[in-house]
DNA sequence: TTAATAAGCGAAAACGTTTTCGATTTTTTA
DNA sequence: TAAAAAATCGAAAACGTTTTCGCTTATTAA
């Protein structure tokens, strides 16, 4: 079964290549007729152009590149959901990389994708990646690059944030306006910004509002994850620290800590409120339901490919491209878990 | 800012690009002293192949399309990861499309991988999707498909699954081990196969252990999700049927039963026992915990890739293939959810 | 009627690689 | 030393498309 080309048509109708061609992109020197004739046998055949073809001829594979820590993790596949459908309106396709997190790992994929040549790239940094020089050799190929989420300040592009010391700041004054007067907060590593912005907006709710920031009521979740939440709750109640209120940099960690109090039979918010951090799908599932702000990563992935494919069609233009950095909304999603 | 070329090479050396081509690729009829001089004047290029160039020559683009009906999705992105990282393996890019569980869109994205000549397709069905046309169309273009999860029976290429009535009767027969006597199931829609297949395990094993299988017991989960699984619950309770076990088809569905017994005061696994089916993140972090069946997602990518790779290799050499099907285990994990 | 203009078409080059096949040179064998 | 074999290289075609530019024919203007 021979693929139909150009060739194939032209032969069948008795002109050239190139007329076929012109007509099937109505070229304005083509004569009506002919085109008609053409379109009518290339549907006939069912041709489809080689996209090989077309690609070496014109340079672009109408392809762009994703890379994220992890695509298991409601927060990221909700970002690539976004990224797939804006990316399918304009006809592009998404190829995923994975970078575990990894500085190593995230340079080999960068490598990748411009050995594939994508029109783009959109990544979210591991929480390991230090260095950018992987980044810079991906702007020296003149590749357009979009980052979200976890950014780098080092390298000039197009950036989709949220400002996550404000959010914080906000899931803190929350539990403030609850009635809560002893806070803990449940941190990250000191790696990703994120963590950092999440920990200061916490510190600067309390001194904000006439609390005192207490060194010992910080408890360190490395990984930000449900185990983590675990122990820095259980290690909280050995403390017996008289905590009211707790806000976890991530919703697992926030889960975490909840299933210990569950346990315990110590009642959330009653005893103790939780807020969590980024509203993925469980902290409507568990019990009580859990209190967060909400982090939009459909939107963010929609707003990303939408900032990138600016960016490409200003470049196949050759019109310059002034990077543009978007800040989302994030709000406090009051659930079970506050009072 | 020039890409490198095969050309380059060739004039900065003074030898033809043929010679370029085939040492760099280490034909045996260059000579040694040759090779070394080319490979390290790519080196110092920083050459790399024109992939656009390559896919045309050898009319493969080392890219496969993977087409599932959604990404946020615990189960779908387990898969993804599992594909992603085989595919890395070998060298393969992976473009992901969604089909929302639409049979029209699932057909327009087959179509948009035919015309980007990926080297092969995996797939889970839509739950609407009754019509194979589309696969069809898909094999008559000589490209490797894999199933995974939701096949179809109508088609013959490799598939990947579980044997979901097998798991079912499992889960169910777990229920009655730990001394349910009347128990309830919430079932999806008639769409696709998983589903029937698992009432028609649940309702083996009631049979086969001497309880009478009893139609009211019964409830529809359209959507098998969270909101279905509390609406179920509610009308159950509603109906005062003294069920003392539920198995339920999801995770999801289950949870949402779960969330709603915890408002009711209604003590599980004490008064209710629950099982699930598929062991999503998050029936460890909801409380109880919850006893479910292991679907292993991130297995079914992994062995999806290999057996894509397998057939493309096949072709490729011109050997014929014979699709296989292979079941993966599933067992059940016993949680707090039952006795 | 002639010259200028427009309409319609096609030849050919280009994109960068792979691979076949023949040519040349070098080495081995008799 | 001549013939055969091996080693090394390159010309050229091919993959299928896009686009420039020139050519022919038909139409309009003078």
């Amino acid at each position: 079964m021979r693929e139909v080309t150009l060739k194939q048509i032209a032969e069948n109708l008795g002109i050239s290549i190139t007329t076929v061609s012109k007509a099937l992109k109505n070229y304005p020197d083509v004569s009506k007729s002919t085109k008609e004739r053409v379109k009518q046998e290339a549907k006939r055949l069912n041709y489809k152009p080689n996209v090989f073809a077309v690609n070496l001829r014109t340079k672009e594979s109408k392809t762009v590149g994703l890379i994220i820590p992890e695509v298991v993790h409601h927060f990221f596949s909700s970002v690539v959901n976004g990224i797939i459908e804006q990316a399918e309106k304009k006809g592009y396709l998404v190829i995923i990389l994975q970078s575990n997190e990894s500085y190593k790992l995230e340079k080999k994929q960068i490598d990748l994708l411009i050995r594939k040549r994508v029109d783009g790239v959109m990544m979210s940094l591991a929480n390991k990646s230090v260095d950018i020089a992987h980044l810079k050799e991906l702007q020296s190929h003149d590749i357009p690059l979009v980052m979200f989420d976890k950014i780098s300040k080092m390298v000039t592009c197009s950036k989709i944030i949220i400002n996550d010391r404000k959010a914080a700041y906000e899931a803190t004054k929350h539990l403030i306006d609850s009635g809560c007067t002893k806070i803990a907060h449940f941190r990250g590593a000191l790696q990703p910004q994120n963590s950092i912005d999440r920990f200061l907006g916490y510190k600067k709710a309390l001194e904000d509002h006439g609390l005192t920031y207490d060194k010992s009521l910080v408890y360190l979740c490395e990984n930000v994850d449900y185990e983590d939440g675990r122990n820095a709750a259980i290690q909280l109640l050995k403390d017996k620290k008289e905590v009211d209120g707790i806000f976890a940099i991530t919703d697992m960690a926030a889960t975490g800590a909840i299933a210990v109090f569950n346990e315990k039979g110590i009642k959330v918010p009653d005893d103790i409120s939780i807020m969590g951090f980024s509203n993925w799908f469980l902290s409507q599932a568990i019990t009580p339901s859990l209190s967060t702000v909400d982090q939009p990563g459909f939107e963010m992935g929609k707003k990303s490919f939408k900032l990138l494919y600016k960016e490409m069609k200003a470049k196949k233009k050759g019109v310059p491209f002034e990077p543009k950095t978007v800040v989302l909304d994030t709000y406090v999603i009051k659930r079970n878990s506050t009072r």
